[in-house]
DNA sequence: CTGAAAGCGCTAACAC
DNA sequence: GTGTTAGCGCTTTCAG
């Protein structure tokens, strides 16, 4: 059986109290106790109970994180952005990969329901509004990566999606690009609405039209990109660049090229967003936007420490905005006539 | 305040005994009665404090996974295939990210120790036995993936290095090569090191000699194998393929061929392990060893699981090793003279 | 089939 | 500075 704290109270000759507060470094105790108590500590290879110390403070120190797929390294690099300032506050992170199901993304919340964790990230999350705001109002405390949300009570980090999408018109149109298709990520995802409300947007001071025809939806994957683009291509429109809302996108707009015998950059300029490694070592080299997907990840987590432990200052910035780089590659750096 | 189950107790007019009964599914309950608890719980939107519930119990049914990198696909393949066979059993995993650092990994421990987890899956672990065995003959449950244990307390699953290192002896062998070159991984690995033990074997069957000089570490990344490459080269010995410890390292084994100008496949053939995604997109494509790395998680953890709920048969089968398969792509497929 | 009550291991008043 | 003690919310004998 494991050791409890009386059985090092009764070793050391103090009362449980002492212990716990040696354990705690709360309250004052005698330098002379606070040794005894330790050595005894470490004779009885003592380990407090988590789950008695959660009942007691009603607080785990543990936050969640649901996440569409661990396996997408725009994400883990995120949780990893999440792990670290948590760790630095104290807090321990407990990753939960929906592996792409929006039902297990639902069943974790069960996590914050049931005590398991005292605030829960979710990243690029899909749930509607009501859903969190309810969360949010019942006094669970809930985190944004890659989604804005408007209820003070949620605090979000999100990347300039607007603005580097005008970069990355301003990029295609000096190379000469006239007519840009869209490929856009999961339906409803507000990244991927911003960006296209960038990339319009930025056409438009340009003054070049944005044609609809020329927007597709790639649902942020490969396989999605790659039906996209078959479609596009298909429809016998000219056009001679694609803004893919993510990289994934753009290797499937690679392969609708390479069988369609379409040259990168020649014939069609390719540009993602996300900076996946693949887009390094693919041929031609891709152009994408790179995130702070790190900082993404370490900032909400900052702020939302923060509003846990000064329930205060609920006021102040409860969404903050990252700055995204282009990274301008082979794959769009052709000048057209 | 949240609700209790005394609340719902009250509401529906039992005793707390019997709310407990119907949210368990333990012992008979009247069906009207069920019905009752079960209005009562919706009502007042009822959730059961899971610190209280895992201090009573004495168990947490989750098992934590501690890996030194989620951004590692590799890893972040067998977590799933952890996180769905611990699901199946209603068992709920807490990812722990050890972000290469190996203290980390160690303070993860702790939540085996605090009961934060009844049970807990080290991935490629580096720690030494004597600690694993403390562990275990201390009651803990500890699981490994890629690594094996002989402690018939400690299940482990991992894949038959030795019999693929031997495949990809053979496929070198039939290409041509005479003289292959040998990059380790980490230090210690025990899959690193099975790697070189069939490699070895296999070239003394085929009656080539192991030149020691021919081997290099590799650190299992892509600067690892760059570096290693780059001193085989300097050596100056004659060599015409390299086996890599992984695909990490056979990526630093291109990128060191491309600056010393010698070309793949028909200067160098590289073959590497994990078919990591970027093996399939770079150019040449690589050859690589596919690991099933989601049932080398599944698995392990029916076994683990198994254990935790029949103590009773702590004999069987404590280590599990599943097959691979060599797939053959450009980077070694030339025939030699 | 249901209820009463003990107690899981810990912390935090409160008293001294 | 230190000890006593009342719970935190739940499960589980043991009675009935």
């Amino acid at each position: 059986m494991d050791k409890k704290i009386v059985d090092v109270a009764r070793l050391s000759g103090v009362s449980t109290a002492t212990v716990s507060r040696v354990l705690n470094n709360s309250g004052l105790v005698a330098e002379k106790t606070r040794t005894k108590v330790l050595q005894a500590i470490e004779q009885l290879n003592y380990y407090p109970n988590a789950a008695a110390k959660h009942l007691r403070s009603q607080r785990t120190r543990a936050i969640g994180v649901v996440v569409q797929d661990i396996n997408i390294s725009f994400f883990s690099e995120i949780i990893k952005g999440i792990q670290n300032a948590a760790f630095a506050e104290q807090y321990r992170v407990i990753v939960c990969d929906a592996d792409n199901s929006p039902a297990k993304e639902l069943e974790y919340l069960d996590l914050l329901l049931n005590r398991t964790v005292d605030a829960m990230i979710l990243v690029s999350c899909a749930l509607p509004d009501e859903v969190l705001d309810e969360l949010a109002a019942k006094g669970h405390r809930i985190g944004l990566v890659c989604r804005q949300s408007r209820n003070p009570l949620i605090p979000s980090c999100i990347t300039n999606n607007v603005e580097f999408s005008a970069e990355v018109v301003r990029h295609l149109a000096e190379m000469g690009h006239r007519r840009i298709a869209y490929i856009s990520g999961t339906e409803g995802n507000t990244d991927s609405q911003d960006r296209m409300e960038g990339f319009i947007r930025s056409l438009a001071e340009r003054g070049l039209a944005f044609d609809p025809l020329l927007a597709e939806n790639g649902r942020f994957n490969e396989a999605g990109g790659y039906a996209a683009m078959k479609r596009l291509i298909a429809k016998g429109l000219p056009f001679t660049a694609v803004y893919a809302a993510n990289d994934e996108i753009g290797l499937g707009v690679y392969k609708a090229c390479r069988e369609a015998g379409l040259r990168i950059p020649e014939d069609i300029a390719v540009v993602g967003v996300d900076n996946n490694r693949i887009t390094e070592y693919i041929e031609p080299a891709m152009s994408t936007v790179s995130q702070p997907k790190y900082r993404l990840g370490a900032e909400l987590t900052g702020l939302l420490i923060r509003r846990m432990e000064h329930p205060s200052e609920e006021d102040g910035v409860t969404v903050r905005v990252l700055e995204s780089e282009l990274i301008v590659r082979k794959s769009s750096n052709y000048q057209r006539d």
